[in-house]
This record gives C-alpha cells, sequence and structure tokens, in this order.
DNA sequence: ATGCCTTATTTCATAAGA
C-alpha cells in the first residue's frame, strides 16, 4: 500500500496538478487536508476516474480534509469523539478529521488548527484539540489493527524541523506545550515515520508562499504520519515530494508518501 | 533552475494561513 498526507491548500484550485501527481504517484490511499471544499462540491467524479472513492468531510472556505482510497473504504468517521469547537462559538466542530478503514489499515487524516499565535484563544483551542484527538486514537494506536494518523499537525515536533529555530521564538507550531500535544500522541504507540528528503537533508514539508522561501529551502515539517506498531513494522520507504512544491500554482506544503509492504494487489483480492 | 503569496468569499477588499 502506498499512502501519502498532502495539505493541497484547496482540491478545486489544486485539482489539476492533484490529477497529475496521483497519476504519476500512485499512491493507494490519499490523506488530503486544507480542502476548503464543502461536501457537495467535492469533485468526486474527477478523481472516481483514476480509481479513487472519496471520503470528505468540508466546512466550505476554510479547512476540509478527505480520505481518498482505490483499496476500498469502510467506516468513515467524521471528526472524532470529544472534538471541541473553536473558541466561544456555538457552532458544530471543524471539519478537521475525517477516518476510514482501507484495505484493513484504519486512515485518519487530521488538519489541526493553526493556533494563530500563543496569546490567541485559537492556541488554547490547537491544545484542546490535540488532547482530544490523543484521547479518541488511544484505542486504535493500542490496537493490533495497522493505523495510519497523517496529516498537517501545525506543529514541528524538534528544532531539526524548522529551518532556523531563531526565527520561531514567541511562534506558534514551535512551543513545548504544542511538542509535548504530539509528544503525548507518540506516547500513545504511535511512531513518527521518518521521510526521506528528495533534496537537502531536512525533509520539510511546508514552504511559505512569500519572499522565495521554498527556493532559499525556509521550511518546515510540520505534516506528519504517526503510524501504530503494527502498520509502523510494515513501512518499507517513505519520501517527502519537494518536486510537487515546484512550479506554476502548487500547494504550499508538499506531499509525504509512504510505502507499506502490503501489495494492493493482494489485498484487493482479499 | 524551483522564483519572490494564495485561497474563497460576505469579491475590486478581507481574513486566514504558519
Amino acid at each position: 500500500m502506498r499512502l501519502v498526507t498532502w495539505n493541497v491548500n484547496s482540491v478545486s484550485a489544486r485539482l489539476p496538478r492533484l490529477l497529475a501527481w496521483l497519476r504519476v504517484t500512485g499512491p493507494d490511499v490519499v490523506c488530503l487536508q486544507e480542502t476548503k471544499c464543502p461536501d457537495a462540491a467535492f469533485l468526486r467524479a474527477e478523481v472516481a476516474e483514476l480509481g479513487y472513492a472519496a471520503a470528505v468531510h468540508g466546512d466550505g472556505r476554510w479547512n476540509g480534509v478527505a480520505v481518498l482510497s482505490r483499496m476500498g473504504s469502510s467506516d468513515i468517521a467524521v471528526g472524532f469523539p470529544g472534538i471541541p469547537s473553536i473558541p466561544d462559538a456555538e457552532q458544530p466542530p471543524e471539519a478537521r478529521a475525517i477516518a476510514a478503514t482501507c484495505s484493513g489499515v484504519r486512515v485518519m487524516s487530521v488538519y489541526v488548527p493553526n493556533g494563530r499565535s500563543p496569546e490567541d484563544p485559537h492556541f488554547a483551542y490547537k491544545l484542546r484539540w490535540l488532547t482530544a484527538l490523543r484521547s479518541a486514537i488511544e484505542p486504535e494506536a493500542a490496537a493490533e489493527r495497522p493505523f495510519v494518523l497523517a496529516g498537517d499537525f501545525n506543529v514541528a515536533p524538534t528544532d531539526a524541523d524548522v529551518w532556523d529555530p531563531a526565527a520561531f521564538v514567541g511562534s506558534t507550531h514551535v512551543t513545548p506545550a504544542e511538542r509535548g500535544a504530539v509528544r503525548a500522541l507518540l506516547d500513545a504507540g504511535l511512531h513518527d515515520v521518518p521521510a526521506r528528503a528528495l533534496k537537502y537533508d531536512t525533509p520539510f514539508t511546508y514552504w511559505d508562499y512569500r519572499a522565495g522561501a521554498f527556493h532559499q529551502n525556509l521550511g518546515m515539517r510540520i505534516d506528519l504520519v504517526l503510524a501504530n506498531a503494527a502498520a509502523y513494522a510494515d513501512i518499507t520507504d517513505a519520501y517527502v515530494d519537494r518536486e510537487a512544491r515546484k512550479g506554476r500554482s502548487p500547494s504550499d506544503h508538499a506531499p509525504v508518501v509512504v510505502d507499506l509492504g502490503r501489495s494492493s494487489t493482494v489485498e484487493l483480492s482479499r
């Protein structure tokens, strides 16, 4: 099984690039974030043409997650038990998590809240969200069944995951509280899958659109694939495809590609 | 070369991203 996570920054705006990339890369399961697309508007027919069933969960203008699968998709769940709402909101929770079982692997695509700034109410919301996520995934993390939690975590787990730690003093994404919340996910039984970089020695997954950040490799590793023991033991390779960040109209995130030993042919025949 | 920000919407301006 080839599994991917990619924050596409609007699935509609990215559709031509997404389809072309899917054709070339051939993933079996695709976790998308920031689809920015209401469920009714999701371009299901276009991905179906490439063989993917789409489990989608969208808000409209912001957020939005999906799991595309060409290996079947069952037990689709949007959100997770205990998912918090935004601060002082009486609205339903934002569309930031969706799970599906694809050929025996439980897969969850998440778009963790940004946090905005450490003083902002959205920062406390981010921490609450990650804490609730940990509680929700605890059984899956400890289970025998392979489980993969993938997405845009909006946290750089270590100083090595940002281009310059000094540039992030006072910023979100690097605080001990955020890193502790991600560490808690690992403590629940998940492994941070080490991905190869296709260039340089740091597998960054995000580069700001502004000021030529990509071309100077001023990036961050905030898109993660976390695998429980069963899934982790099955991994044969993982890389960040920075090629997908190049060219015209890219997302500001690059996809992370993870290969698991399971053959799609074998799995599909079961 | 990979090139100086982009998205959807309450659209000719704004909020949000990280």
